[in-house]
DNA sequence: GCATCCTGGTTGAACTCTCAACAAGGCCCG
DNA sequence: CGGGCCTTGTTGAGAGTTCAACCAGGATGC
């Protein structure tokens, strides 16, 4: 068992509180200024950028890195809300088809602006250009390493 | 306004792919592996580096970076679990002293060396000594922005 | 055809978090 | 002292998430 190193926990550390306190604030200012968590605005901007401004359950939940679940409570609230409509799949009766309304359309314009300031503010105008691209070095990197994480605990299911 | 460009909102979704998916990850890790949600096990850790393994709640919610009401909350299950008693502060008798019982520690040893790892592995493995220096560097810059960010909003409010 | 398994999606219960309201102790100043 | 005011911590309600269970429809193999 290897325990991290002063350092190592001084970056993990830092890291860990930076992004806490960096999605609190983005949390925080959608939730204060628009009324919804920043996971439903994520839900509505996946929709306007589809075509038709439609997706497929399964669809929505991977672009929004949801479980199917979150994505069937959160659309349940934002259809109750009239921002996003329902309607059944043709090709597959299983499946549902998430639709984003004029009015929810209305509002992602509204809520927009400001967490796209909030964005900007807090992390691409204090950082240089060079840390940006490390940053976006350092996500590659760890998304990939969940990946292979990922397949290979669906390899050592695959054995039983 | 200043929207992102797509260099920039490629850099953000893969940031905030690769966190999502990484703090899901070792937040699952230790439900599934020790019964505890990450913020939970956070707050043991810093009672057990405590002096007594005791703090005050107020500053076991900075170390936390927790709201005040959150961590009553959840000082309040660890202590139905046993994990850690509350007492009354001597010097203070508004205060609350939340102390790490033995066998809470005796938890947070066990549940460590899982969650180490999980860091270890998709964190520290995953990147560069020059990728780490760069996301302390990365770290440091956003959450400087958003204490100035604070301080302004306190110096707004005591404008009025 | 039909038994089996897999996939898509929903549901309810338990849990965690947020926010606003509140009690109660400290602090300060007239 | 006694009145405001700030700080500490808790509480309850409401919102969001998780997990396991479930139904219904597709896919596969006999």
């Amino acid at each position: 068992m290897r325990w991290l190193s002063a350092e190592e926990q001084q970056v993990w550390r830092g890291f860990r509180t930076a992004v806490t306190k960096f999605t609190e604030h983005l949390d925080r200012q959608l939730q204060r200024d628009s009324g919804m968590p920043m996971a439903y605005y994520e839900i509505l901007v996946a929709l306007s950028e589809a075509p038709g401004r439609a997706l497929r359950m399964s669809e929505l939940a991977l672009n929004c890195h949801s479980s199917r679940s979150r994505l069937s409570h959160a659309v349940a609230k934002l259809e109750k809300e009239g921002w996003v409509e329902r309607q059944a799949c043709a090709s597959d009766r299983r499946g549902s088809i998430a639709r984003l309304t004029d009015r929810g359309f209305a509002v992602l314009e509204t809520a927009a602006p400001g967490h796209v300031s909030a964005v900007r503010e807090h992390l691409f105008d204090v950082l240089t250009p060079a840390q940006l691209d490390s940053l976006r070095e350092i996500s590659r990197a760890v998304e990939n390493g969940l990946q292979t994480e990922c397949a290979q605990a669906r390899a050592e299911l695959a054995e039983f």
